[in-house]
DNA sequence: CAGATATTGTCTTGCGCAGGACAATTTACA
DNA sequence: TGTAAATTGTCCTGCGCAAGACAATATCTG
């Protein structure tokens, strides 16, 4: 099947009465061309429905006008405000955004070259874990294949970066919660194959041990970012004899499923536990009680690095890591520790 | 800034010792092609890390290779279901998918055709609200332009369309919920601009009417598929002293809204308030209490949709309509009529 | 081994556009 | 009015690949 004719360049000009040359010109803001002329153009084209092929151009240019947006599944809303904000930036410029999701970004790390190339990329946007995945980088480096990193949480210099600062957010959380007066503060922990997972656990071993707070190794549960294992953690958690007064989720889908876990279990959250979260992502504010968390920027990350990338196509100055800030939202699933009053 | 030069058909012809047209041959399936032949040349294109550059074969062929999806900001669990369908079935293939997310899909109905010809697809999938869209649907129709159907409620021969009965799952939700004792019905409608919503009233106005049970029309509320709405709705209706004793909110991100409302006014749902949903979206079951709803294939019918769209551009034989079936799901939001035992 | 068939090669064109080199024409300015 | 400067036009090449026409070999069959 095969969509009408489309006017090409031939048609404008021969419609404006111009060379096409000119019309070349006109819609490539060469320099010399007279406000007239630009406007017989621009009529001519309009009248035509006429845009220029960016396929040829892309042939021309050797370049193809597409980004990609490489992301492992994390939680719905996580991708959603990654791709809000690519788009975003890409609104009125000639550049697309193609979706990139894979299982599992260490699995095709070895072809990601393959990958991008085969698409046609002209650069591509790494989300984590994969702005972390060290045979990633060093791939798309060598090739001189240009990335942005969102999110990126080690080596600093493998690539211009967009960053939050992940290990100050831990601990202002959990500064926050020992404020709480909690001392029994359980922690679920992310995907391990994410460094961001470290990170905020090095953030809250930092906050527990300025307060000379014994971090009770039990409680550390392993989830992977998703629901379903902050939910398992959790109830695994609170089934134990000696029970956390608070969990410390890394990322608000798996503090929604510790909180499911409290419900299922009889226990009121905030009152009798306290449930921390990450990201503040949509989810956060979805559930009851709506989730205490670290407001983290995705969307304007995402903005950022699609900003920064597109700079790099054009040759344009950029920045070479920018880190935006977070923020702790303190909302009603964390309370004070249970007893006192 | 420029990636390393990518490899050609020509580096590739000179690397295997063989012409031109027979790579070529080789990499389009070509008859009359040896084994020795294919062999040698995929060894000489892997060595090369060789690619036909899919730009150039775009120009050739009048065609880009790229798919759009089209979507209008729903629930971002909806729309991620949406894409990894779309993506599923484009797994291996040529095609590549773009996202086209737009605030208001009628804001740019009457340009549609600007918007695809500008980012140069080959087709697009129009899902809700844009895939009942009068405008979109004849532009495209007009120019002969590629397109499938997601979910569609009006217009059956606009164009290929994967659906699902709306109108009958609505009244399997409505008869489960009357079977429950319930006959104080509210109902949460979403965005008006989508047809399905007025499906859905209908469905529930078949069941209400079946049993000779009348619709109260104070309980009918505005709603528009978004969390926040749906709990404003939500609220309206708990504070009625004739307050309902089940709400059937149109899709699951409504009735979570609707769930939220509940704890904040310090009724138990299922208990004082049945909540149903629509979709079973992830939202369904990260909520307490998990939510009865109405499981709709959005995955598969993205996936299928894709594939419908691939079979047109290749002129390959596919369906014109195909209906997906939907099942009842229940779960812990909806219970008896209070007051009953 | 001759003729038929299969395979590989040569040559050419064109997809739509960008942009260099330079000539022709128009416009601006003194 | 004359000359310089600005604008528009002509001509041409090439981006990487597909595919048609057809010639040159290679392989198979009886």
């Amino acid at each position: 099947m095969q969509a009408s004719r489309r006017a090409t360049i031939i048609d404008v000009a021969r419609e404006a009465g111009v060379s096409i040359k000119t019309v070349s010109r006109v819609f490539n803001d060469a320099p010399n061309v007279s406000a007239k002329m630009r406007q017989r153009v621009q009529e001519a084209a309009n009248s035509l429905h006429y845009h220029p092929n960016i396929v040829a151009q892309g042939l021309v240019g050797r370049r193809s006008y597409l980004l990609g947006l490489f992301y492992e599944n994390p939680s719905p809303n996580y991708v959603v405000e990654l791709q809000r904000g690519a788009v975003e930036r890409l609104q009125g410029e000639r550049y697309r955004l193609i979706v990139l999701p894979v299982e599992k970004a260490s699995a095709i790390a070895d072809n990601i070259l393959a990958y991008v190339r085969s698409a046609a990329l002209d650069g591509i946007v790494l989300t984590p874990p994969a702005s972390d995945n060290p045979v990633i980088l060093e791939r798309l480096s060598e090739a001189g294949f240009p990335f942005v990193r969102v999110a990126p949480t080690t080596a600093p210099d493998a690539g211009p970066r967009h960053v939050t600062d992940d290990a100050a957010a831990a601990r202002e959380m959990t500064e926050y919660l020992i404020a709480l007066g909690h001392r029994r503060i359980a922690v679920i922990k992310g995907d391990p194959s994410h460094p961001s997972t470290e990170a905020r656990m090095r953030g809250f071993r930092e906050a527990m041990a300025a307060r000379d707070i014994e971090v009770a190794e039990a409680l550390v549960e392993q989830g992977m970012f998703q629901f379903d294992s902050g939910q398992r953690a959790a109830q695994r958690l609170l089934e134990r004899p000696d029970r956390p007064t608070a969990i410390f989720a890394q990322n608000d889908d798996m503090a929604a499923g510790a909180i499911m876990a409290a419900h299922d279990l009889g226990l009121k959250v905030s009152e009798d536990i306290s449930v921390a979260g990450f990201d503040d992502s949509a989810i956060a504010r979805m559930v009851w009680p709506r989730i205490t968390t670290i407001h983290q920027p995705v969307f304007d990350m995402a903005r950022a690095a699609t900003d920064t990338l597109v700079a790099m196509l054009e040759d344009a100055p950029h920045e070479d890591a920018v880190e935006h800030p977070f923020s702790l939202v303190t909302r009603q699933s964390t309370g004070p520790v249970p007893g006192t009053s």
